[in-house]
DNA sequence: CAGGATCCTGAGTAAAAGCTCGGATCATGC
DNA sequence: GCATGATCCGAGCTTTTACTCAGGATCCTG
């Protein structure tokens, strides 16, 4: 593998990138082909094989760049929030209108190459590790909200991520018969009412 | 494709059926060759396409019988949480301990295969329907406990289903720092929470 | 027990797909 | 203008893998 020097190389691994997003979202990531990258993308097969040394190299750059973005955006989030404080139901809702904007139009891509056990075991590693981040901010955000009745904070974040992601996930594939704004108002409900909700085996409210 | 007739075949395309969950679960869809899941069920590799046409038919009955085996237990919870009536807690436990018991052991074969474009429209169609009915066998129960308050409840058991199968996938995944009881109780907390609590466009609590 | 049905075998085929490599084309500094 | 390196090309090599088929083994029935 090489790294792009001059300016037209550096646009035409963007051009591979953005093509093997394409294709691996069309044809899965067995059946989307090398040489049906390099033609969508306007360039010889060699020339792919100039910047990426495999193809798994390929989904594991989709992966990095993903987790990036969905960790930057985050980021701003948390900024956003702390910055201008408002209600929890509102931060709820810029926070999954994140999320979902994050996945728009890429259906389940990246769901699909982390699926894929060709992935290096380090790839899987560093999304693990983003997720970590992401709880931690989180539940440094959530702690300044009085509403937040969570014992287990740091706990309750985790979840509430993964039940994000998970109906993010969901409501990305196939059309079902759901709103945008109502899914993003049921998703902002499940996170208030949870987060909102004390400990249970210590007292069951009665 | 043949049917078999005699028990001894019966059992050969089990062991195939079986081998081709581990050697998927292992190595994934397209690295899963037939002839190693021929090799790991202890047949010849003419055998396995005596009774199977293709690969994918492989996958679309691991996801079928996946399927109604799911489906199975969400009515046998049904049949039981009607039958004998505990709180809502109790039988939102069961719900989770069931959706967590239907996919122990087999991590992301399910997701992995269902992420594989190669398989026919048909089975994610398989699939949706499952989903469909689940729902509404869900908001059948719901509607039976007074605590549950949310308007849309067909759309609520929806979002709470598919919440809990996120948050299972995820649970069921690579080695987490979250012990599988602890999983349990705050899952149960979040959907108890999200479906006791009302209407929040309408008149937000304050 | 004969003969047909069912089941199993595994070397071989054909197609596909990842990847290489020798050389052509372009950019840049002197 | 030319030399040097960067970039690009694409036919084809090599390996892999889904799948076939002709024939042998096993089971069942009349």
């Amino acid at each position: 593998m090489k790294t792009p020097i001059q300016e037209r190389a550096r646009a035409t691994v963007e051009h591979v990138i953005t093509a093997a997003a394409q294709v691996f979202e069309e044809h899965g990531f067995a059946a989307g082909t090398t040489n049906r990258i390099a033609e969508r993308a306007g360039v010889s097969i060699g020339t792919l094989y100039q910047y990426f040394p495999a193809k798994e190299a390929l989904a594991v750059v989709l992966v990095e760049r993903h987790v990036a973005a969905m960790e930057a955006a985050l980021n701003a989030w948390v900024a956003r929030t702390v910055s201008r404080p408002a209600s929890l139901r509102e931060a709820l809702r810029s926070l999954v209108e994140t999320a979902l904007a994050g996945h728009e139009g890429q259906s389940r891509l990246h769901d699909m190459l982390l699926a894929q056990p060709p992935l290096p075991a380090r790839v899987r590693a560093l999304v693990e590790e983003a997720e970590a981040r992401a709880a931690d901010a989180l539940a440094g955000v959530l702690r300044t909200f009085p509403q937040v009745r969570r014992p287990e904070l740091r706990r309750a974040a985790t979840l509430a991520i993964q039940a994000t992601l998970g109906l993010t996930h969901w409501f990305i594939g196939p059309e079902r018969g759901l709103a945008r704004g109502a899914f993003v108002d049921e998703t902002v409900d499940l996170l208030q009412a949870y987060l909102a909700s004390g400990a249970p085996p210590a007292a069951p409210a009665r």
